[in-house]
DNA sequence: TTCTGATGTTAGAGTGCTCTTACATTCACC
DNA sequence: GGTGAATGTAAGAGCACTCTAACATCAGAA
Protein backbone atom coordinates (compact mmCIF):
# COMPACT_ATOMS: atom_id res chain seq x y z
CA UNK A 1 0.00 0.00 0.00
CA UNK A 2 1.23 3.17 0.95
CA UNK A 3 4.59 3.52 2.47
CA UNK A 4 5.55 6.04 5.14
CA UNK A 5 7.53 8.36 3.02
CA UNK A 6 5.20 8.86 0.31
CA UNK A 7 1.83 10.02 1.36
CA UNK A 8 -0.68 9.12 -0.93
CA UNK A 9 -3.37 11.56 -1.67
CA UNK A 10 -6.11 10.59 0.58
CA UNK A 11 -9.80 10.43 -1.00
CA UNK A 12 -11.06 13.03 1.42
CA UNK A 13 -9.40 15.95 2.04
CA UNK A 14 -9.92 17.06 5.53
CA UNK A 15 -11.72 19.93 5.65
CA UNK A 16 -12.18 20.60 1.64
CA UNK A 17 -14.83 23.88 2.77
CA UNK A 18 -12.19 25.90 5.05
CA UNK A 19 -9.71 24.64 1.81
CA UNK A 20 -11.84 26.61 -0.45
CA UNK A 21 -12.49 29.76 1.32
CA UNK A 22 -8.45 29.64 1.43
CA UNK A 23 -7.89 29.04 -2.00
CA UNK A 24 -10.62 31.52 -3.38
CA UNK A 25 -9.11 34.17 -1.02
CA UNK A 26 -5.92 33.84 -2.67
CA UNK A 27 -7.76 33.29 -6.19
CA UNK A 28 -9.34 36.43 -5.70
CA UNK A 29 -5.89 38.15 -4.51
CA UNK A 30 -4.63 37.53 -8.03
CA UNK A 31 -7.14 38.03 -10.73
CA UNK A 32 -10.54 39.66 -8.84
CA UNK A 33 -13.63 38.85 -8.95
CA UNK A 34 -13.99 38.62 -12.75
CA UNK A 35 -11.17 35.95 -13.29
CA UNK A 36 -12.83 33.74 -10.03
CA UNK A 37 -14.45 30.57 -11.26
CA UNK A 38 -15.36 27.22 -9.01
CA UNK A 39 -12.98 25.41 -11.19
CA UNK A 40 -10.23 27.15 -10.42
CA UNK A 41 -10.08 27.23 -6.68
CA UNK A 42 -11.06 23.65 -7.26
CA UNK A 43 -7.84 23.28 -8.44
CA UNK A 44 -5.61 25.18 -6.04
CA UNK A 45 -7.47 22.95 -3.73
CA UNK A 46 -6.30 19.72 -5.49
CA UNK A 47 -9.87 18.39 -5.79
CA UNK A 48 -12.12 17.98 -8.63
CA UNK A 49 -14.22 20.95 -10.27
CA UNK A 50 -17.55 19.06 -8.74
CA UNK A 51 -16.54 18.63 -4.98
CA UNK A 52 -17.28 22.40 -4.19
CA UNK A 53 -20.61 21.83 -5.01
CA UNK A 54 -20.76 19.39 -2.38
CA UNK A 55 -19.78 22.69 0.04
CA UNK A 56 -21.45 25.25 -1.63
CA UNK A 57 -24.65 24.95 -3.36
CA UNK A 58 -23.65 27.45 -6.50
CA UNK A 59 -20.61 29.79 -7.66
CA UNK A 60 -21.99 32.78 -5.96
CA UNK A 61 -21.94 31.00 -2.05
CA UNK A 62 -18.66 30.25 -2.35
CA UNK A 63 -17.82 33.83 -3.26
CA UNK A 64 -19.86 34.99 -0.68
CA UNK A 65 -18.14 33.08 1.69
CA UNK A 66 -14.60 33.82 0.62
CA UNK A 67 -16.22 37.48 1.25
CA UNK A 68 -17.94 36.96 4.94
CA UNK A 69 -13.91 35.34 5.55
CA UNK A 70 -12.14 38.64 4.52
CA UNK A 71 -14.31 40.65 6.04
CA UNK A 72 -14.06 38.64 9.21
CA UNK A 73 -10.61 38.58 9.48
CA UNK A 74 -10.16 42.23 8.82
CA UNK A 75 -12.06 42.92 11.56
CA UNK A 76 -10.04 40.60 13.89
CA UNK A 77 -6.98 42.86 12.82
CA UNK A 78 -8.75 46.03 13.07
CA UNK A 79 -9.50 44.94 16.93
CA UNK A 80 -6.16 43.70 17.58
CA UNK A 81 -4.86 46.88 16.03
CA UNK A 82 -6.63 49.05 18.18
CA UNK A 83 -5.82 47.13 21.44
CA UNK A 84 -2.03 47.40 20.65
CA UNK A 85 -2.79 51.27 19.92
CA UNK A 86 -3.08 51.79 24.21
CA UNK A 87 -5.41 53.39 25.68
CA UNK A 88 -6.02 57.09 23.94
CA UNK A 89 -9.09 56.84 22.04
CA UNK A 90 -8.24 58.60 18.74
CA UNK A 91 -4.72 56.51 18.56
CA UNK A 92 -7.22 53.43 19.12
CA UNK A 93 -9.42 54.40 15.91
CA UNK A 94 -6.44 55.91 14.01
CA UNK A 95 -4.75 52.54 14.46
CA UNK A 96 -7.48 50.66 12.29
CA UNK A 97 -6.50 53.28 9.20
CA UNK A 98 -3.01 51.87 9.42
CA UNK A 99 -3.99 48.07 9.46
CA UNK A 100 -6.82 48.26 7.23
CA UNK A 101 -3.98 49.56 4.68
CA UNK A 102 -1.59 47.00 5.89
CA UNK A 103 -3.99 44.02 5.44
CA UNK A 104 -4.44 45.54 1.99
CA UNK A 105 -0.76 45.66 1.14
CA UNK A 106 -0.20 42.25 2.41
CA UNK A 107 -3.49 40.49 0.57
CA UNK A 108 -3.66 42.64 -2.63
CA UNK A 109 -7.00 42.71 -3.74
CA UNK A 110 -8.74 40.80 -1.43
CA UNK A 111 -10.30 43.88 -0.59
CA UNK A 112 -12.09 44.40 -3.46
CA UNK A 113 -14.81 42.06 -3.42
CA UNK A 114 -15.78 42.97 -0.15
CA UNK A 115 -16.97 46.38 -1.23
CA UNK A 116 -17.42 46.04 -5.04
CA UNK A 117 -19.24 42.64 -5.67
CA UNK A 118 -23.47 43.16 -5.74
CA UNK A 119 -23.88 39.72 -3.83
CA UNK A 120 -27.53 38.18 -4.42
CA UNK A 121 -30.23 38.24 -1.63
CA UNK A 122 -29.80 34.50 -0.13
CA UNK A 123 -26.16 35.08 -0.01
CA UNK A 124 -25.74 38.01 1.20
CA UNK A 125 -26.65 37.31 5.54
CA UNK A 126 -23.06 35.84 6.27
CA UNK A 127 -21.34 38.62 4.25
CA UNK A 128 -24.12 40.95 5.91
CA UNK A 129 -23.42 39.87 9.45
CA UNK A 130 -19.63 39.92 9.24
CA UNK A 131 -19.66 43.47 7.55
CA UNK A 132 -22.28 44.25 10.18
CA UNK A 133 -19.61 43.33 12.90
CA UNK A 134 -16.90 45.41 11.35
CA UNK A 135 -19.03 48.09 11.23
CA UNK A 136 -20.07 47.24 14.90
CA UNK A 137 -16.11 47.50 16.00
CA UNK A 138 -15.51 50.82 14.05
CA UNK A 139 -18.50 52.52 15.95
CA UNK A 140 -17.51 51.35 19.40
CA UNK A 141 -13.74 52.55 18.82
CA UNK A 142 -15.13 55.63 17.27
CA UNK A 143 -18.05 56.39 20.40
CA UNK A 144 -14.87 56.68 22.47
CA UNK A 145 -13.14 59.86 19.97
CA UNK A 146 -15.97 61.52 19.57
CA UNK A 147 -18.37 63.65 22.48
CA UNK A 148 -21.10 61.36 24.40
CA UNK A 149 -23.92 63.32 23.25
CA UNK A 150 -23.05 62.97 19.49
CA UNK A 151 -26.31 61.34 17.67
CA UNK A 152 -26.34 58.27 16.47
CA UNK A 153 -26.78 58.97 12.82
CA UNK A 154 -24.11 60.95 13.01
CA UNK A 155 -21.47 58.94 14.61
CA UNK A 156 -22.56 56.37 11.59
CA UNK A 157 -21.58 59.05 9.43
CA UNK A 158 -18.49 59.80 11.06
CA UNK A 159 -17.72 55.76 10.87
CA UNK A 160 -18.50 55.88 7.25
CA UNK A 161 -15.86 58.21 5.98
CA UNK A 162 -13.28 56.78 8.28
CA UNK A 163 -13.62 53.57 6.59
CA UNK A 164 -14.13 55.31 3.28
CA UNK A 165 -10.40 57.05 3.82
CA UNK A 166 -8.54 53.88 4.84
CA UNK A 167 -10.41 52.06 2.19
CA UNK A 168 -9.97 54.21 -0.87
CA UNK A 169 -6.24 54.50 0.20
CA UNK A 170 -6.10 50.98 0.55
CA UNK A 171 -7.62 50.62 -2.98
CA UNK A 172 -5.31 52.89 -4.70
CA UNK A 173 -2.08 51.63 -3.59
CA UNK A 174 -3.10 47.87 -3.83
CA UNK A 175 -4.11 48.67 -7.71
CA UNK A 176 -2.77 51.89 -8.42
CA UNK A 177 0.96 51.13 -9.91
CA UNK A 178 2.18 52.63 -7.14
CA UNK A 179 4.51 49.59 -5.57
CA UNK A 180 4.18 48.34 -1.98
CA UNK A 181 8.10 48.86 -1.27
CA UNK A 182 7.32 50.46 2.09
CA UNK A 183 4.38 49.63 3.86
CA UNK A 184 5.02 50.61 7.13
CA UNK A 185 5.11 54.83 5.31
CA UNK A 186 1.62 53.69 3.65
CA UNK A 187 0.64 52.61 6.72
CA UNK A 188 1.71 55.55 8.57
CA UNK A 189 0.00 57.71 5.90
CA UNK A 190 -3.21 56.15 6.57
CA UNK A 191 -3.04 56.61 10.12
CA UNK A 192 -2.31 60.47 9.39
CA UNK A 193 -5.24 60.99 6.79
CA UNK A 194 -7.70 59.04 9.54
CA UNK A 195 -6.58 61.71 12.51
CA UNK A 196 -6.85 64.29 10.03
CA UNK A 197 -10.46 63.37 9.89
CA UNK A 198 -10.99 63.16 13.31
CA UNK A 199 -9.42 66.59 14.33
CA UNK A 200 -11.28 68.21 11.69
CA UNK A 201 -14.94 66.17 13.15
CA UNK A 202 -13.80 67.59 16.51
CA UNK A 203 -12.51 71.06 15.43
CA UNK A 204 -16.11 71.63 13.38
CA UNK A 205 -17.79 70.68 16.62
CA UNK A 206 -15.98 72.36 19.06
CA UNK A 207 -16.97 75.43 16.40
CA UNK A 208 -20.90 74.72 16.97
CA UNK A 209 -20.71 73.60 13.02
CA UNK A 210 -22.92 70.72 12.00
CA UNK B 1 -25.92 59.84 -33.55
CA UNK B 2 -28.91 58.99 -36.16
CA UNK B 3 -30.49 61.51 -37.96
CA UNK B 4 -33.94 62.46 -36.31
CA UNK B 5 -35.75 62.47 -39.83
CA UNK B 6 -34.15 58.56 -41.32
CA UNK B 7 -35.58 56.25 -38.46
CA UNK B 8 -35.07 53.04 -40.37
CA UNK B 9 -32.11 50.79 -39.63
CA UNK B 10 -28.95 51.87 -41.85
CA UNK B 11 -26.33 49.21 -42.70
CA UNK B 12 -23.27 51.43 -41.23
CA UNK B 13 -23.82 52.77 -37.54
CA UNK B 14 -22.63 56.16 -38.43
CA UNK B 15 -19.64 56.36 -35.22
CA UNK B 16 -20.08 52.97 -33.58
CA UNK B 17 -16.50 52.77 -31.97
CA UNK B 18 -17.82 55.54 -29.47
CA UNK B 19 -21.05 53.96 -29.30
CA UNK B 20 -19.21 50.68 -28.26
CA UNK B 21 -17.42 52.88 -25.61
CA UNK B 22 -20.76 54.68 -24.35
CA UNK B 23 -22.25 51.47 -24.18
CA UNK B 24 -19.59 49.82 -22.68
CA UNK B 25 -19.31 52.16 -19.76
CA UNK B 26 -22.88 52.18 -19.05
CA UNK B 27 -22.73 48.02 -18.54
CA UNK B 28 -19.86 48.02 -16.71
CA UNK B 29 -21.92 50.46 -14.53
CA UNK B 30 -24.60 47.99 -14.62
CA UNK B 31 -22.38 44.27 -13.78
CA UNK B 32 -18.99 45.71 -13.13
CA UNK B 33 -16.01 44.43 -14.95
CA UNK B 34 -17.21 40.48 -14.12
CA UNK B 35 -20.11 41.00 -16.28
CA UNK B 36 -18.19 42.99 -18.89
CA UNK B 37 -18.55 41.27 -22.28
CA UNK B 38 -17.72 42.23 -25.59
CA UNK B 39 -21.23 40.47 -27.26
CA UNK B 40 -23.41 42.14 -24.07
CA UNK B 41 -21.85 45.65 -25.41
CA UNK B 42 -22.59 44.80 -29.15
CA UNK B 43 -26.21 43.68 -28.50
CA UNK B 44 -26.36 47.20 -26.25
CA UNK B 45 -25.40 49.08 -29.41
CA UNK B 46 -27.77 46.97 -31.64
CA UNK B 47 -25.24 45.32 -34.13
CA UNK B 48 -24.01 41.75 -34.42
CA UNK B 49 -21.44 40.50 -31.83
CA UNK B 50 -18.69 40.31 -34.27
CA UNK B 51 -18.80 43.85 -35.12
CA UNK B 52 -16.60 45.30 -31.86
CA UNK B 53 -13.63 43.34 -33.43
CA UNK B 54 -13.72 45.87 -36.53
CA UNK B 55 -12.55 48.78 -33.83
CA UNK B 56 -10.84 46.77 -31.41
CA UNK B 57 -8.54 43.94 -31.48
CA UNK B 58 -10.29 42.40 -28.30
CA UNK B 59 -12.10 42.34 -25.44
CA UNK B 60 -9.61 43.55 -23.29
CA UNK B 61 -8.98 46.91 -25.75
CA UNK B 62 -12.54 47.79 -25.60
CA UNK B 63 -12.62 47.35 -22.31
CA UNK B 64 -9.43 49.99 -21.49
CA UNK B 65 -11.18 52.37 -24.22
CA UNK B 66 -13.96 52.63 -21.63
CA UNK B 67 -11.74 52.92 -19.05
CA UNK B 68 -9.65 55.64 -20.68
CA UNK B 69 -12.80 57.29 -21.32
CA UNK B 70 -14.16 57.68 -17.99
CA UNK B 71 -11.18 59.00 -16.38
CA UNK B 72 -11.20 61.28 -19.23
CA UNK B 73 -14.84 62.28 -18.32
CA UNK B 74 -13.94 62.65 -14.68
CA UNK B 75 -10.89 64.67 -14.96
CA UNK B 76 -13.01 67.66 -16.98
CA UNK B 77 -15.64 67.06 -14.29
CA UNK B 78 -13.12 67.68 -11.83
CA UNK B 79 -11.42 70.51 -13.74
CA UNK B 80 -14.92 72.32 -13.86
CA UNK B 81 -15.57 72.12 -10.73
CA UNK B 82 -12.16 73.27 -9.10
CA UNK B 83 -13.27 76.21 -11.67
CA UNK B 84 -16.99 77.02 -10.63
CA UNK B 85 -15.43 77.03 -6.91
CA UNK B 86 -13.94 80.40 -7.23
CA UNK B 87 -10.69 81.60 -6.58
CA UNK B 88 -9.73 79.96 -2.99
CA UNK B 89 -7.23 77.53 -3.89
CA UNK B 90 -8.33 75.42 -0.96
CA UNK B 91 -12.09 75.57 -2.39
CA UNK B 92 -11.21 74.11 -5.69
CA UNK B 93 -9.34 71.50 -4.53
CA UNK B 94 -12.03 70.39 -2.00
CA UNK B 95 -14.33 70.95 -5.11
CA UNK B 96 -12.96 68.01 -6.81
CA UNK B 97 -13.56 65.80 -4.00
CA UNK B 98 -17.28 66.45 -3.95
CA UNK B 99 -17.41 66.32 -8.00
CA UNK B 100 -15.89 62.85 -7.83
CA UNK B 101 -18.33 61.67 -5.24
CA UNK B 102 -21.34 63.03 -7.42
CA UNK B 103 -19.60 61.33 -10.28
CA UNK B 104 -19.89 58.26 -8.65
CA UNK B 105 -23.52 58.58 -7.59
CA UNK B 106 -24.60 59.72 -11.14
CA UNK B 107 -22.36 56.44 -12.66
CA UNK B 108 -23.04 54.29 -10.09
CA UNK B 109 -20.03 51.40 -10.48
CA UNK B 110 -18.41 53.48 -13.47
CA UNK B 111 -15.73 54.21 -11.07
CA UNK B 112 -15.07 51.24 -10.25
CA UNK B 113 -12.66 49.73 -13.28
CA UNK B 114 -10.70 52.49 -13.03
CA UNK B 115 -8.50 51.56 -10.22
CA UNK B 116 -9.62 47.93 -9.76
CA UNK B 117 -8.67 46.43 -13.10
CA UNK B 118 -4.83 45.25 -14.09
CA UNK B 119 -4.29 46.08 -18.05
CA UNK B 120 -2.28 44.38 -19.80
CA UNK B 121 0.59 46.17 -20.97
CA UNK B 122 -0.55 46.55 -24.45
CA UNK B 123 -3.76 48.41 -23.61
CA UNK B 124 -2.21 49.96 -20.86
CA UNK B 125 -0.86 52.97 -22.49
CA UNK B 126 -4.38 54.99 -23.25
CA UNK B 127 -4.99 54.58 -20.10
CA UNK B 128 -2.31 56.03 -18.44
CA UNK B 129 -2.38 58.63 -20.65
CA UNK B 130 -5.89 59.74 -19.15
CA UNK B 131 -4.50 58.77 -15.61
CA UNK B 132 -2.10 60.92 -15.79
CA UNK B 133 -3.98 63.86 -16.72
CA UNK B 134 -6.01 63.13 -14.06
CA UNK B 135 -3.32 62.93 -11.44
CA UNK B 136 -1.54 66.42 -13.18
CA UNK B 137 -5.36 67.99 -13.10
CA UNK B 138 -5.17 67.20 -9.03
CA UNK B 139 -1.56 68.03 -8.90
CA UNK B 140 -1.73 71.35 -10.16
CA UNK B 141 -4.99 72.29 -7.92
CA UNK B 142 -2.84 70.75 -4.85
CA UNK B 143 0.38 73.10 -5.64
CA UNK B 144 -1.70 76.20 -5.26
CA UNK B 145 -2.77 74.92 -2.20
CA UNK B 146 0.17 73.63 -0.10
CA UNK B 147 3.61 76.07 0.45
CA UNK B 148 5.70 77.02 -2.32
CA UNK B 149 8.57 74.96 -1.18
CA UNK B 150 6.80 71.85 -0.69
CA UNK B 151 8.94 69.11 -2.38
CA UNK B 152 7.18 67.14 -5.78
CA UNK B 153 7.31 63.48 -3.87
CA UNK B 154 5.39 65.13 -1.05
CA UNK B 155 3.09 67.04 -3.65
CA UNK B 156 2.20 64.12 -5.25
CA UNK B 157 1.76 62.19 -1.70
CA UNK B 158 -0.79 64.52 -0.69
CA UNK B 159 -2.94 64.26 -3.95
CA UNK B 160 -2.67 60.32 -3.97
CA UNK B 161 -4.32 61.12 0.01
CA UNK B 162 -6.37 63.58 -1.55
CA UNK B 163 -7.91 61.09 -4.29
CA UNK B 164 -8.52 58.11 -2.43
CA UNK B 165 -10.45 59.70 0.20
CA UNK B 166 -12.53 60.61 -2.95
CA UNK B 167 -12.38 57.52 -4.08
CA UNK B 168 -12.92 55.40 -0.95
CA UNK B 169 -16.10 57.72 -0.38
CA UNK B 170 -17.35 57.15 -3.60
CA UNK B 171 -16.94 53.44 -3.97
CA UNK B 172 -18.29 52.72 -0.78
CA UNK B 173 -21.23 55.08 -1.44
CA UNK B 174 -22.13 53.38 -4.84
CA UNK B 175 -21.59 49.61 -3.42
CA UNK B 176 -22.12 49.86 0.18
CA UNK B 177 -26.28 49.03 0.61
CA UNK B 178 -26.30 53.31 1.60
CA UNK B 179 -28.80 54.61 -0.67
CA UNK B 180 -27.68 58.06 -2.49
CA UNK B 181 -30.88 59.46 -1.80
CA UNK B 182 -29.09 62.49 -0.77
CA UNK B 183 -26.34 63.11 -3.22
CA UNK B 184 -26.15 67.06 -2.23
CA UNK B 185 -25.41 65.38 1.38
CA UNK B 186 -23.37 63.19 0.65
CA UNK B 187 -20.97 65.88 -2.33
CA UNK B 188 -20.65 67.80 1.26
CA UNK B 189 -19.40 65.27 3.08
CA UNK B 190 -16.63 63.86 0.47
CA UNK B 191 -15.53 67.90 0.82
CA UNK B 192 -15.52 68.20 4.36
CA UNK B 193 -13.49 64.97 4.27
CA UNK B 194 -10.80 66.94 1.84
CA UNK B 195 -10.93 70.13 4.25
CA UNK B 196 -10.08 68.31 6.66
CA UNK B 197 -6.92 66.12 4.75
CA UNK B 198 -6.10 70.07 3.73
CA UNK B 199 -6.12 71.52 7.32
CA UNK B 200 -4.30 69.07 8.73
CA UNK B 201 -1.63 68.66 6.54
CA UNK B 202 -0.87 72.72 6.46
CA UNK B 203 -1.39 72.12 10.52
CA UNK B 204 1.54 69.95 10.30
CA UNK B 205 3.34 71.77 8.06
CA UNK B 206 3.04 75.10 10.43
CA UNK B 207 3.94 72.72 13.13
CA UNK B 208 7.13 71.73 11.83
CA UNK B 209 6.45 68.12 11.16
CA UNK B 210 6.83 66.18 8.44
C1' DT C 1 -19.94 55.06 -62.91
C1' DT C 2 -16.91 51.89 -61.03
C1' DC C 3 -13.67 50.36 -57.96
C1' DT C 4 -11.82 49.86 -53.39
C1' DG C 5 -11.35 49.86 -48.59
C1' DA C 6 -13.93 50.43 -44.45
C1' DT C 7 -17.45 48.59 -41.95
C1' DG C 8 -21.08 45.72 -41.28
C1' DT C 9 -23.33 40.54 -41.25
C1' DT C 10 -23.85 35.44 -40.60
C1' DA C 11 -21.91 31.15 -39.26
C1' DG C 12 -19.24 28.62 -36.50
C1' DA C 13 -14.86 26.65 -34.26
C1' DG C 14 -12.88 26.48 -29.92
C1' DT C 15 -12.71 27.49 -24.96
C1' DG C 16 -13.89 27.47 -20.29
C1' DC C 17 -17.26 27.59 -16.95
C1' DT C 18 -21.48 26.07 -14.15
C1' DC C 19 -23.85 22.59 -12.44
C1' DT C 20 -25.88 17.64 -12.69
C1' DT C 21 -25.79 12.68 -12.60
C1' DA C 22 -24.10 8.36 -11.44
C1' DC C 23 -20.69 6.06 -9.08
C1' DA C 24 -16.53 5.41 -5.50
C1' DT C 25 -14.54 5.93 -1.08
C1' DT C 26 -14.38 6.96 3.63
C1' DC C 27 -16.02 8.09 8.30
C1' DA C 28 -18.88 7.64 12.36
C1' DC C 29 -21.50 5.00 14.80
C1' DC C 30 -24.05 0.75 15.90
C1' DG D 1 -17.43 -5.84 11.35
C1' DG D 2 -21.45 -3.67 8.96
C1' DT D 3 -24.07 0.22 7.39
C1' DG D 4 -25.75 4.69 6.08
C1' DA D 5 -24.44 9.40 5.49
C1' DA D 6 -20.94 12.38 4.06
C1' DT D 7 -17.69 13.48 0.78
C1' DG D 8 -15.05 12.62 -3.04
C1' DT D 9 -14.51 11.46 -8.60
C1' DA D 10 -15.51 11.03 -13.61
C1' DA D 11 -18.18 12.30 -17.34
C1' DG D 12 -20.77 15.32 -19.70
C1' DA D 13 -24.90 18.43 -20.99
C1' DG D 14 -25.64 23.10 -21.77
C1' DC D 15 -24.37 27.74 -22.13
C1' DA D 16 -21.98 32.18 -22.92
C1' DC D 17 -18.25 34.15 -24.64
C1' DT D 18 -14.02 35.23 -27.68
C1' DC D 19 -12.46 35.55 -31.92
C1' DT D 20 -12.11 34.10 -37.03
C1' DA D 21 -13.59 33.46 -41.82
C1' DA D 22 -16.19 34.45 -45.63
C1' DC D 23 -19.47 37.30 -47.52
C1' DA D 24 -22.52 41.90 -47.95
C1' DT D 25 -23.06 46.77 -48.04
C1' DC D 26 -21.79 51.34 -48.27
C1' DA D 27 -19.09 55.79 -48.92
C1' DG D 28 -16.00 58.26 -51.37
C1' DA D 29 -12.28 58.90 -54.82
C1' DA D 30 -10.72 58.01 -59.55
Amino acid sequence: MSSPTTPRRRYHHGDLRAGLVREGIALLAETGVAGFSVAKVAVRAGVSSAAPYRHFPDREALLAACAAAVIGEITDLLAEAAERAGPDPADRLAATASAYTRYALDHRAGVELVYTHDFAAEHCQTVHEQSRRLTDTLTRLAADVLPADTPWAELLDFVYVHLSTAHGYATLLTKGGRLPRDADAHAARARTAARDHIAGYLARRAAGQP
